[in-house]
DNA sequence: ATTGCGTTTAGACAAAGTCTAGCACAGAAA
DNA sequence: TTTCTGTGCTAGACTTTGTCTAAACGCAAT
């Protein structure tokens, strides 16, 4: 009995659907890391994503979690943010935005693009592209 | 036999003063730690400089560096760097720039301030302040 | 000499993440 | 139907980065 309200099969569509976008064969693992990821915009590491995926009944395994949340990565589908050097997160809100990072408490908050003014980029080198820029800001308690 | 060239001697009396200046007690490893590290601007991680600072012969565990490193980072004589979710970068590179990142090769390279047109920021929250923001340009071979 | 205090150290330990080798399963070929 | 093939999943071993602990050290004040 996985279906906690009445639309939880019509949403499992629509990440079978957002999957297949990305080109991403839709096993049963993959949309239930999917599933846990979009239900909100969150910020979440490869063990949160562990535990939530597994909370009511173990259903995928460690190595899983860690391949799939590189697959979703690669192909585009969340984004890596870097601010604790000790793990990886992960961004299930792919609309353009930035970082505030409380280095104190380890909150991680978005920024909406339009708060941070960034002009003309440098050029990348010849024969690469920019594959993204990313702002942190890192602030503490006075 | 540590006297490499004729300034040698004078160059760690200046990495002394720098401790000084920063609050840090100038111990036997810190200064060699920091004289490894202000031998030019450079990006460099924990073992690294382990390995730079015993090559000739053994001065600093491993325990230590990891102290000073992120005892010189807490009193602002480097920077920390944040692109490999595998290892932390140390800056020794202070003066106020940011970076490009090529995340098929590992290569880090310093961004000139000017390059970067960064406007208003959002003002940090009540009680809080910004004690930095890092720009990373990510790029790849196309 | 003794105490106190900050620092260093070896090595145990913790945690994030990767890798391997076998299994499951689905579709294609025979 | 059976066999073959390729993709994905898994447990658990393993690697690597970084932290912690407990003892020892260096040095100054008493
Ligand atoms: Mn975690
Ligand atoms: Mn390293
Ligand atoms: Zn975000
Ligand atoms: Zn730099």
């Amino acid at each position: 009995m996985r279906q906690v309200h009445p639309n939880a099969a019509l949403e499992r569509e629509a990440v079978i659907k957002m999957l297949r976008e990305h080109h991403i064969t839709p096993t049963q693992q993959r949309v239930d890391i999917a599933m846990a990821l979009f239900e909100r915009p969150q910020h979440v590491c490869a063990d949160q994503v562990l535990v939530q995926v597994n909370a009511v009944e173990s259903l995928v395994s460690k190595a899983t979690v860690y391949n799939t949340l590189g697959l979703f990565a690669k192909k585009g589908l969340i984004r890596e943010v870097l601010v604790d050097p000790a793990r990886l997160f992960y961004d299930s809100n792919m609309t353009p935005h930035h970082h505030m990072y409380h280095t104190d408490s380890g909150i991680l908050e978005d920024v909406a693009p339009g708060q941070v003014q960034l002009g003309a980029l440098p050029d990348a080198p010849e024969g690469m592209v920019v594959e993204g820029v990313d702002v942190v800001i890192r602030v503490r308690r006075v």
